[in-house]
DNA sequence: AATTTTTTTAATCATTTGATTAACCAAATA
DNA sequence: TATTTGGTTAATCAAATGATTAAAAAAATT
């Protein structure tokens, strides 16, 4: 009756629609507001199958918030730790890269930090971000680059405050840019598409005060 | 039987107990995963008076909603339209009270961009803050610097996306932040209060690049 | 003090919502 | 083809939750 082989036979079909469904709900909607019939719904299937291939809405979140998160911060760390690009490089690459991620995906980052606040402990040590950040090559760079002098000497939490908070924090407050520059839509993502050049050209500012 | 007339009496304390506990209970939890027992506990009071003074959970939540904004907006213009004060000064003077803001209040934000995307227009109109940010003193001394080429021609948008992105983010993602770089509560808002200085001095620099 | 009005409470209602069940269907297997 | 296994559905359940009600208590008014 219960389906506890991983991944078996051809029901991926529908257990992936459910998935996908609820990632978009959830995404949109966090896990409060969002109701296992809007995900029912939205995948084009009967409310009873949600349970019958993820037990309980709870499960299917966590679910998807893992997923979520590894997608989101694999997306990070291939551009953190490729060798073959200085530390230069890598600021523009990850920044145009980043701002492509949230022009596909723009309500990620709310998600994670929402949703980070109900769960912390438990997700982040199955990610174990910590680690591939301060093992990555662009930290590595980083403080190369500040013991020979190259850039001023500021502390790697700051420059990734800041770095993040430059990239993402227009799309977390996109409503309120919107409204209060009187954006369309297409307005905004040009002056987000702006940023690609000048946030990478602004952090080297930064560092070199 | 209803309480019509706008504060009257007495009964100001019981309404305002339970106004101010629903601002607690929607800061931290959201409009829809807070539940109006939380607030009538949080209140200490019983749940019939919350319907009895307020009508319903989304009135009061609109009330909240409203009265957050206004706190939070008017705080930023009383140093945007100080006519004494310098541009660079402004910078300062703002970024220093608005991260004493944030350490009082650091829920706010998150409440905030999460709870304008259900509302943004019907609210946005009540407050006018478009015309509140573009007619303050702030923004002429911003335009007349560029004009005379002390600072670079960065639109408004830009310096405004970077001013609050580095300001607010932080204390967005702030267990994101503290989770990846290892902080206890004491050494994030220590790292926080650096910020203070720092970010001016960064702007600075972005606006001379 | 008596009466009216306002405030507070416990009990209850109605709806929403996550979850289950039993019957039915479909596909694989023998 | 018959049978078993897995997938799907409609109906239903139980708990949670926003809201109401009627009675009691308190406060204000006469």
């Amino acid at each position: 009756m219960k389906p506890e082989k991983e991944s078996s036979e051809k029901n991926i079909s529908t257990e992936e629609k459910i998935k996908s469904a609820a990632r978009i709900v959830f995404h949109q909607k966090g896990f409060a507001a969002a109701r296992t019939r809007d995900i029912a719904e939205e995948a084009g299937i009967n409310l009873a199958l949600l349970n019958y291939y993820f037990r309980s809405k709870e499960k299917l979140f966590n679910i998807v918030m893992l997923e979520t998160f590894q997608d989101f911060f694999s997306s990070i760390f291939s551009v953190f730790n490729d060798v073959d690009t200085s530390l230069e490089e890598k600021i523009e690459k990850f920044a145009s890269n980043y701002i492509d991620l949230l022009f596909r995906e723009p309500e990620i980052p709310l998600f994670i930090v929402n949703e980070i606040r109900n769960n912390v402990g438990e997700l982040m040590d199955k990610i174990n971000i910590r680690n591939s950040v301060f093992n990555s090559e662009f930290v590595k760079q980083y403080n190369k680059a500040i013991k020979e002098g190259r850039i001023r000497n500021l502390s790697f939490q700051h420059f990734m405050m800041n770095f993040m908070g430059l990239l993402i924090f227009p799309f977390i407050a996109k409503p309120l840019f919107k409204e209060i520059n009187g954006l369309s839509d297409v307005q905004f993502n040009k002056v987000i598409e702006e940023r690609k050049q000048l946030i990478p050209v602004w952090l080297k500012s930064i560092m070199t005060v």
